[in-house]
DNA sequence: TAAGGTTACGGCGATCGTAACGATC
DNA sequence: GATCGTTACGATCGCCGTAACCTTA
């Protein structure tokens, strides 16, 4: 057994199966493949993979049950070579962070300056994505950490910390019937609502309350950006339902904010990482500046 | 990076950083051992082991950190190898169960009986040894599977399921005057006690009963053994401390047993093995059957 | 000087690449 | 015949063992 056989089954599973593409991704030719894969069945005493003819179609049981330690030991080799890397240069390197519109441009830009005071030489890259997405990049490994509020629980492999709290608002312009009185609702349901795409930024919340309340909700227009969701607001097109954080009130004082945290239930932003996955000293701090900065927010 | 060279640090730790041990234990030459871990640390970019001289005397703080995911690759290459050779005969193998006297001799012969017709084939090796060499064995892979009452809380990386409950009873001749009458520990602490050597089956709650009613014990003998202390308490030497289950009403039926679940709070034996490992359909079943034998106890 | 570690070098074996072949769609 | 996998064979590179050498207790 070696290390490569074993990256080879972590390949092969990647290629459905395909010995000449797993011999490409390995940069070697595919009898090589051929040849390692058979060495490694004859050592383990029986075949990993079902074979219809010479196609490999599926694993036998065999291969399924080591599959687990496969993985285990890819994980590990590639965090050895990480914290090696690591350990040349502490404080120079790359964080991957991948996250939606909204954590980006309202919560993220003062973790992030506070981040590069420390570690200026840290380059940051920052994707954004939609919250499936996210765990994706995570489990590619082209990200090091997701920061999102949907579609994080119950994902297996994932740390999660909860970042921070939040309510949803609406905002209106300063004409319309929603800037005064007070909010329910069901005033809310009698207009056209303009609010985030399913999946994203507490979505779920918003369906939950209106559903709960037996209210049917007009929603006109479902972006995965508030500020799209602004823009048609100022328009007239109807009422913004977006999260509190995304109201700024220099920039949006066009608009009145009207806070619905006695409407609809909180929502919270997680931090989410790979178990099992070595992550850097200085992006650990990076967790450690959202946690800080998530405490200090208050929507 | 090969496994080799990632076994090579595991020996290294195991033989205090001393090389040509190493290459011994790895039946290499001591010089292909010297050269392994040089080409390591060159493929890594920085040493793994401060030297003095050319001794080995520890390990940099990238050696430290890399020593988790280097126990980890070992765990699940052995796991592998366990799987496959399972695998291949999966109702024949070998079971190390590793426990004290007491659990041998008096809980353990039902549930192996019973593990034994389901599993003809399967051999049995058990290993009798103190609570903290139970530990151990597991540690060095000689058992899979330890049955033990006392120190193993608080033991990292093993799993522990407890297995049953139960109360310590005093065995005396019939003519002894504890034989009779209501039983206290002030009453007790008055005759010369036989009991366990520490460590062993409970012997901390004994301890501890005693140490809170401020009473002294005047034990005369330690056994780790329940058969010793019922063969002194026969030749009049004093009052027998043992576990509740440890006396058997027909073959000890010149002795009395008062029990003290009043007095001595309930002691529990644990099943362990270690976390990450893998265990053979076999052993798994062995373990559920501890488990059923242990609920059907009631001492 | 014994014990532990490194360096130099030759030889063997593991593994790769080329290439021809076999099977399956 | 295109795709995919196996087998055969020669070449190469990695790794081991021998052996001489260095260093420190």
């Amino acid at each position: 057994m070696n290390l490569s056989q074993i990256e080879l089954l972590r390949v092969l599973q990647e290629t459905n199966l395909n010995l000449s593409k797993a011999a490409e991704k390995m940069h070697i030719v595919q009898s090589a493949v051929s040849r390692q894969l058979q060495l490694f069945e004859a050592e383990l005493g029986s075949p990993l993979f079902e074979r219809q003819g010479k196609k490999l179609v599926g694993m036998t049981s065999l291969g399924l049950s080591i599959m687990d330690e496969v993985a285990t030991i890819n994980r590990a080799k590639a965090n050895i070579q990480h914290i090696a890397s690591d350990f040349l240069d502490s404080n120079k390197g790359t964080l991957h962070i991948a996250t939606t519109h909204t954590q980006a441009k309202y919560f993220l830009p003062k973790p992030i300056a506070r981040f590069r005071e420390k570690y200026p030489g840290v380059n940051i890259y920052m994707v954004q994505a939609s919250p499936e997405q996210l765990i994706d990049q995570l489990h590619n490994r082209k990200a090091d950490v997701a920061i999102c509020t949907e579609r994080v629980d119950l994902v297996p492999d994932l740390i999660l910390e909860t970042c921070y709290r939040w309510y949803h608002s609406i905002v209106v312009p300063h004409e319309h019937p929603l800037a005064e009185g007070l909010i329910t609702l069901e005033r809310i349901s009698q207009y056209p609502i303009l609010t985030y795409s399913f999946g994203y930024t507490g979505r779920s919340n918003i369906e939950n309350a209106f559903n709960q309340a037996n209210l049917e909700l007009d929603i006109i227009l479902a972006a995965s950006d508030t500020d799209v969701i602004k823009t048609y607001v100022r328009l007239g097109l109807g009422v913004g339902l977006i999260a509190g954080m995304a109201y700024d009130p220099i920039v949006d004082k066009d608009l009145v904010a009207r806070d619905l945290s006695h409407l609809i239930s909180s929502s919270s932003t997680k931090i989410a990482y790979l178990k099992h996955n070595y992550l850097p000293q200085y992006s650990k701090h990076f967790i450690e500046e959202l946690l800080i900065a998530g405490k200090e927010n208050s929507y």
